[in-house]
DNA sequence: GCCAACGTTGGC
DNA sequence: GCCAACGTTGGC
């Protein structure tokens, strides 16, 4: 939530971080997606469910990293089409991510859907956000953090365009 | 492959 | 409620 007023829409927009191994589910899976589009599931951890059931709203920008490789990166860009809604996977007990806690009633996990918008000419590695002054301190370049969902600010999301030398996809 | 950091579990 | 043990994450 911005402090500052103002009326333009794009105040009300939130940014945030989302890790994937890309072995697992990389940008460019996103990409081919039908419609890009693809639901965030498998996330079981309570402080990402949290955000991801109550304050991840549709139009909110994605940062999608990718983590667990010899270069870890930010790598591309999404945006949030569906809001929280029950991760259904913890119903299946097919599934990798099945939890025999969930039910229909109390489904426990939540995710949300996200769509491809772009990807970066070049990922920016930790290195590069290790020697930007106002990316040093993102939530994903603290040791130890392994929140695969996290909050990022609008600073920080415009200095990653600003050194990806893109064009922010939200303003006009 | 190593290992530090973290979240979760479960005995008490 | 405490806390040790354990499993997982994820950078290196």
């Amino acid at each position: 939530m911005s402090i500052i007023k103002d009326s333009d829409e794009s105040a009300e927009r939130n940014y945030w971080l989302m890790k994937s191994e890309p072995n697992c589910f990389s940008l460019s899976d996103l990409k081919n997606r039908p419609e890009g589009t693809e639901p965030w599931d498998g996330v079981r951890n309570y402080q990402a469910r949290n955000l991801l059931r109550d304050d991840i709203k549709c139009g909110d920008g994605v940062l999608f990293y990718h983590s667990n490789i010899s270069q870890p990166a930010i790598v591309g860009l999404a945006h949030v089409v569906r809001e929280g809604y029950p991760d259904h996977t913890a119903l299946d007990p097919g599934s990798d991510h099945f939890d025999p806690r969930a039910t229909e009633a109390k489904p426990i996990w939540y995710m949300v859907d996200v769509q491809y918008l772009a990807s970066l000419s070049a990922p920016i590695t930790r290195r590069d956000l290790s020697q930007h002054p106002g990316l040093a301190t993102m939530g994903v370049m603290k040791k130890g953090n392994r929140l695969s969902v996290q909050p990022v600010t609008q600073g920080q999301w415009q200095a990653v365009l600003l050194l990806a030398g893109m064009d922010d996809p939200f303003t006009v």
